[in-house]
RNA sequence: GCCCCCGUAGCCCAACAGGCAGAGGCGAGCCCCUUAAAAGGGUUUGAGUGCCGGUUCGAAUCCGGUCGGGGGCACCA
């Protein structure tokens, strides 16, 4: 490089080079001054507090090896913006991130290259945060945490021991300490469920009872086996297709021990309190999909001596039910089924087999075989009949009962009363085996469909005929209430959340285990429970099929850790410590109230401070607000997984009353993805993004035709970039302008890094209105703006106000640059007045805070603006003392008139109508009608 | 199959509560600076809002339908 080049450019142009000294020099300067420290009410972050407080948050990431790409910090940034804009406003901002740094991929990495998980993820933490402070983010460093720290994770086996030790009353709706049920069962209050006297039962008898209550119990139900990963997994980590999330490996359903959280407890007060949160609706929707309440009633059809009972939300239409269906692995199955087939017999009903014995084990067994996937793409009826038949107690009919996989016996009762007439996956079996349809709504006129599910009265049904729907519904549920053979009853699909994995990189269960295998929690004092070293990190996994094989833990191995010589008030004894794991979401179920008190060693938070930051503030959100955090932002993946778990924990903290919120996060708000373009080449392996040349629409590679994909950004699909590059090229403050100003934050993008040239330049121009590109002086006057200047400041002043505070930073840039316009072609370089350039380089600082900065203290400003002034509009600059008024003539604009401000409708409908091009058109006609939108316009309709 | 969101200039996006379709950026054209170049400056250019219909004096905006894209759920009784 020639030495000529240099010197083309000047010395003090806003350039990369410059831009990078300026923010090195600024972050610094942010961290020796705690700049973004907020104080606490009490405790060892004690300061003065104003009571205007804002607390925004993101969802802390995962410190993954491959580090920041240009897309994560999309969200960061925009809590940034909003936290800076707030604290320049006055208020005590509480805004920072930590680590969810539990999980799968440290500990993968530690099974191939034998490297302890915690060196990886401190090294992927360390990494992260030279990224994340190379952007400039204003976090309060003191209040970082790790969910690995033993100092963090401490307090999640403290708050799993406090839900361990709770139940659920639910004649109150309530969590309460376990020893106020142990005290009524002690008195006699509450019977024990055999009947026995408590004190006469053995400990052992006694947690059994306690089990059946607690909000975090043992249980040994069907649990989801995922042999690929040697471990279980939850109901929300397996995929629609029944595979699971993490690795997309066959799962099993399996009867194993596990830990269980009783959050259908909660399913009630998870879904009615949605409707107090200011979150996106498509959030709430999920959640109360996935919980999935539906109304309805058991009804008992009797079979012989035994009864099946069904679940129904429409038990309205029992007259129409013309068979019964029982799932294949009903209990019932077997004691209602019949020798031999009756005589009339419909050979469709046999499966072609001599008894229903036969018929139903072989259906079983083709049932059992067929996987998730192929019952849910093969929607084709398949069933057998049982032989029996059962009594339709409305009316004492005597219909045919059939064993079919389309019903499920994880919901409901596992058994339905088929109504073909109102329901069509009836309707398909009725017609597949030559069943009677008997419609009980009557389908609305010119209805042609199959079942009618829609609105309308009752027919064909007794009592209940002429009713409407939810009529008939209430009706009915008396009816068989008082004829004992049904109630009313509610139905959720949410299941009890698997809560224990067979991984080594996760909290330790506090619990051990006595010699007669009754759990035990470790005592409080003796949290926390660390994790031991191992020499093998890895859970046994297994081929992916073999559905007969059993989690083997990591921590099973650990000898020495897993037995412990404890006193637990009867004197020394040995115990086995429990083996396995929490999963990934315990850590992040909590963490914005560690946040909040992240170094008290006494408690997991203090009330005053969780009050402060978390609490309900009725007098500023409505009488009904559950407190939580200001604004909670992250992508919408994680709708029914953190966001459900995270409240059910809080709940339970609530009634237990140790926070004062029943919510965590007041307002949540997703933000769209940066997502990019990737090529691929003509034997379907990606290329390299960055070297793509387009030329006519195609795209180009080597000189070879590429094709373009549009989606994520990835190591595989080669197609990522990062900050760090960015930063160098053009500077942090560049890259945060140019992605907030690429859209909505609400709305995924696609990256063109070609693009962020634009912010640059902005940039560059706004720093050359204040500085002296050559000698790097402050070149601003003095002298007064004028008129068109201050209207055009204090239009900027009051849009960016506006913009800002709803997220609108794209609008809000727009209007800075167009400030910034304004004051280049007005004054030319160098010459704008101070008392424009000053508020300006005020609205700038929250996008692009180190160049901000820089041209503040420039400008002869002492310390930092983080704290604020914002510029305060002037209202007498808003409003113009003319408006130009566009004049329709049906619809047209034909002419225009510049009236005063405060001209009267009148006034403005005369001038209107003396105008000579509007005259001409009228051309002496009477207007049907002149319509006068004050400040807008004028519309004449001849 | 059911439910939700989105379609504005070559591209990314604006348009308060129906009122002149354009704020901003990229690109493109032209000019200036430059030996040259561009991560410099200036200036110009742009679509009638996916499509059809309705309501209205007036529709990007409201309503109905349709096409396209994205997402969620999916035999949950």
């Amino acid at each position: 490089m020639s030495e000529g080049t240099e010197e083309a450019v000047p010395g003090y142009r806003y350039t990369a080079q410059l831009a990078n000294g300026i923010e090195k020099r600024w972050q610094d300067y942010w961290e020796s001054n705690g700049t973004y420290h907020a104080p606490n009410p009490v405790g060892p972050l004690k300061g003065d507090v104003p009571e205007d407080k804002l607390f925004v948050q993101d969802m802390f990431p995962y410190p993954s090896g491959a580090g920041l790409h240009v897309g994560h910090p999309l969200g960061y940034i925009g809590t940034d913006v909003f936290a800076r804009y707030h604290r320049m406003n006055g208020r005590n901002v509480l805004h920072t991130m930590g680590f969810d740094a539990f999980g799968l991929p440290a500990e993968q990495y530690a099974v191939r290259t034998g490297q302890h998980p915690r060196k990886t993820t401190e090294d992927n933490i360390a990494n992260y945060l030279r990224q994340l402070r190379a952007l400039g983010l204003g976090h309060d460093d003191r209040r970082r945490i790790a969910t690995i720290d033993p100092g963090y994770y401490r307090w999640t086996q403290w708050i799993f021991l406090q839900i361990f030790n709770s139940w659920y009353d639910t004649r109150i709706r309530k969590a309460r300490p376990i020893d106020e049920l142990v005290a009524e069962f002690a008195s006699g209050e509450r019977a024990t469920p055999n009947g026995h006297m408590w004190d006469d039962l053995t400990p052992a008898e006694r947690e059994d009872v306690l089990r059946e209550y607690r909000l975090a119990y043992l249980s040994d139900a069907p649990v989801n086996w995922v042999p690929g990963l040697g471990t279980v997994i939850s109901n929300e980590e397996v995929t629609a297709d029944g595979k699971s999330e993490r690795g997309n490996f066959p799962v099993f359903r399996k009867n194993l021990r596990q830990w269980m959280m009783r959050i259908t407890a909660y399913a009630d007060r998870l879904i009615d309190d949605l409707d107090r949160l200011d979150w996106p609706e498509k959030v709430k929707s999920m959640q109360r999909n996935w919980i999935g309440r539906s109304h309805g009633a058991r009804i008992t059809f009797t079979v012989g001596n035994e009864g099946i009972e069904v679940f129904t939300t429409r038990p309205d239409t029992v007259f129409g039910a013309t068979y019964v269906v029982v799932a294949p692995e009903h209990p019932l199955v077997d004691a209602i089924a019949t020798e031999r087939w009756p005589s009339t017999v419909d050979k469709r009903w046999t499966g072609g087999a001599d008894t229903p014995a036969e018929a139903i084990a072989a259906y079983r067994l083709a049932a059992s075989m067929k996987s998730e996937l192929d019952r849910q793409e093969n929607k084709e009826k398949t069933g057998v009949f049982t032989g029996a038949f059962a009594e339709n107690p409305v009316n004492g009919k005597k219909i045919p009962v059939f064993v079919a996989d389309y019903v499920l016996m994880g919901y409901g009762t596992g058994a339905i009363m088929a109504v073909p007439g109102q329901d069509q996956r009836d309707w398909d079996f009725a017609k597949m085996f030559g069943l009677d349809i008997i419609r009980t709504v009557q389908p609305t006129e010119g209805f042609e469909g199959e079942a009618f599910t829609g609105e309308g009265p009752a027919i064909n049904s007794g009592f209940l005929d002429g009713m409407d729907v939810d009529e008939a519904k209430k009706t009915i549920i008396a009816w068989l209430e008082e004829h004992g053979c049904g109630r009313g009853t509610i139905q959720y699909k949410l299941r009890d959340w698997l809560f224990s994995r067979q991984r080594y990189w996760g909290e330790p269960f506090p619990i051990v285990y006595d010699e007669h295998g009754t759990a035990i929690a470790v005592p409080e004092e003796m949290l926390p429970v660390e994790l031991p070293e191992v020499d093998d990190y890895s859970p046994r996994t297994y081929d992916p099929m073999d559905a007969d094989t059993e989690p083997l833990p990591p921590l099973s191995r650990a000898d020495d850790w897993v037995e412990v010589e404890l006193d637990l008030g009867e004197g020394k004894k040995t115990y086995r410590r429990d083996t396995n794991t929490m999963p990934n979401w315990a850590g992040s179920c909590w963490y914005q109230l560690r946040y909040v008190d992240p170094t008290d060693t006494e408690r997991f938070c203090e009330p005053e401070n969780e009050q402060y930051w978390l609490g309900p503030r009725p007098a500023e959100h409505g009488a009904n607000d559950p407190g939580g955090v200001d604004l909670y932002i992250g992508g919408v993946e994680h709708a029914v997984l953190h966001l459900l778990y995270a409240r059910f924990w809080q709940k339970v903290l609530f009634d237990l009353g140790h926070v004062s919120g029943d919510e965590p996060y007041r307002r949540l708000f997703n933000q769209g993805y940066v997502q990019a373009y990737a090529y691929k080449d003509s034997r379907d392996v990606f290329v390299p993004a960055e070297e793509v040349e387009e030329r006519d629409g195609k795209f180009f590679w080597n000189g070879e035709e590429v094709f373009r994909q549009y989606g994520k950004m990835g190591k595989t699909e080669r197609n990522v970039v990062t900050p760090d590059e960015m930063c160098e090229r053009y500077g942090a403050d560049t890259f945060r302008f140019y992605e907030m100003s690429m859209g909505p934050m609400d709305v995924s993008r696609p990256w063109a890094t070609k693009d962020v040239i634009g912010a640059h330049r902005f940039l560059q121009r706004l720093w050359r209105n204040v500085i002296d590109e050559d000698t790097g002086a402050v070149v601003v006057t003095d002298a007064q703006p004028d008129e068109e200047t201050l209207r055009a400041l204090h239009k900027a002043i009051a849009g960016v106000h506006e913009d800002y505070a709803n997220l609108r930073y794209n609008t809000a840039g727009a209007k800075l640059i167009e400030l910034n316009n304004h004051l280049t072609k007005h004054y030319g370089p160098g010459k704008s007045p101070r008392a424009v350039v000053e508020p300006m380089v005020l609205m700038l600082a929250p996008l692009c805070p180190h160049v901000a900065e820089e041209l503040w203290t420039k400008l002869g400003h002492e310390g930092s603006l983080a704290h604020g002034p914002f510029p305060a509009a002037d209202e007498r600059y808003l409003v113009d003392d003319t408006v130009e008024y566009p004049i329709q003539v049906n619809g047209k604009v034909r002419a225009r008139i510049t009236v005063p401000a405060d001209a009267s409708r009148e006034q403005v409908h005369d001038l209107a109508m003396a105008d000579d091009k509007v005259t001409a058109l009228i051309n002496g006609a009477t207007p049907k009608k002149v319509i006068v939108v004050p400040g807008r316009l004028v519309n004449i309709v001849l």
